[in-house]
DNA sequence: CCTTTAAGCGGACCTCGGTCCGTTTTGTTG
DNA sequence: CAACAAAACGGACCGAGGTCCGCTTAAAGG
């Protein structure tokens, strides 16, 4: 697979070539029937390529879909790794965390299908890459903030992770018709809570 | 479809008996071999009865695996609505969702696989009647506290939701060996934080 | 350029979830 | 008890994800 552990080895010519003409395909197929229609042998025939060559190199669908949302998550990565602050250095922990779950949200909103489509299944969830990244990268930013009142860093992280779930998203937008806004002023409020003195 | 709109007209004679003899053949079978050998031909041909039978029953495989859950979650739910405190009333709302979040902790960790396996689709986590049930009553609780410190009940509540979510808790336990009192005292944590007052 | 070999390829094949529809059973009504 | 409608049944059937393995081909070394 790929996505999970990430082959240092070039591809071969031909494999590298095929790769691209999948991707391509299936981004096509994907913005003309939507992701639900999408089906494997759909992609590696409009490829012209054998249904196996699709899965030797995304491993299964899901390592498919997400090798089309890679684009945005590597950029969005390096935004919040390095790029200008409030996403990226400059800013405080807060305003960080605040800037990265407004994007995170936004991100998610506007491929919302993709995103949902790509959601592995339950036990995988969390040790995909793009995941770890994300979570890392909180947990980083909880610990800067330096005040020790997050008692347990990880859980806490996993649970600002867990609201920004597409899964979730979907629901709260689609089903229950909540505002973008809103989404956004809860995740902050979350920050500021999980962030702030332990209540009495 | 049964779990998601149960059904008020009782079943036909056969109907009932065969309902019955495929979650015993169900559980016999998933005790056996584990929950991932589970197959919905299997269940019917243990059974002795057809596979269409099986469908129409329950719906899907999700359906089915829920269903055996039924029982479980539903002492829970009669436990947390009109049991003895602090789980049911007579307790404050505060103290009422801690006993809430490691019940629910512990009941997810015993029958760990089960709840994995019966989470169903991205689309449907949150529609599921056993989960509107749990969300709802946290939604109650968290209006009882009645600090108006809770801005939006509804997020706050999806929240402490996905601290609970059966994929998480295998993921942290399982993967990542965090034990289940540091699971609970996040948990608490977690309330805490929630219904505690804003933080400047 | 020839050999070699490991990566890549392709598509037949398998499994399993889910659907369909002709047949059977139940229970109700006259 | 006979007739009838609605509910249930069962298993053939379908589609799609995923595997397997014999064949092909890129690219490195002599």
């Amino acid at each position: 697979m790929e996505l999970t552990a990430p082959d240092d080895a070039p591809l071969r010519a031909d494999a590298a070539r095929n790769r691209a003409r999948l991707l391509e395909a299936a981004a096509r197929l994907v913005e003309e029937q939507g992701v639900a229609r999408l089906t494997m042998e759909g992609v590696a025939c409009a490829a012209a390529v054998g249904k196996g060559t699709v899965f030797r190199r995304f491993g299964d669908r899901t390592g498919l879909l997400m090798a089309l949302l890679d684009h945005t998550e590597q950029r969005f990565q390096t935004a919040f790794i390095s790029g200008p602050a409030p996403l990226g250095p400059g800013a405080s922990p807060v305003e960080r965390l605040h800037a990265f779950g407004c994007h995170a949200l936004r991100q998610t909103s506007e491929q919302l299908d993709l995103y949902l489509a790509a959601e592995p299944e339950a036990t995988r969830r969390f040790t995909s890459a793009p995941y770890r990244v994300r979570f890392m990268h909180v947990c980083m930013l909880l610990r800067q903030t330096g005040s020790g009142t997050v008692t347990d860093t990880e859980l806490v992280a996993q649970t600002l992770m867990g609201y920004l779930d597409p899964a979730l998203i979907g629901h709260l937008t689609r089903q229950r018709g909540v505002s973008p806004e809103r989404l956004e002023t809860g995740w902050c409020d979350l920050v500021d809570r999980s962030v702030g003195p332990r209540p009495a």
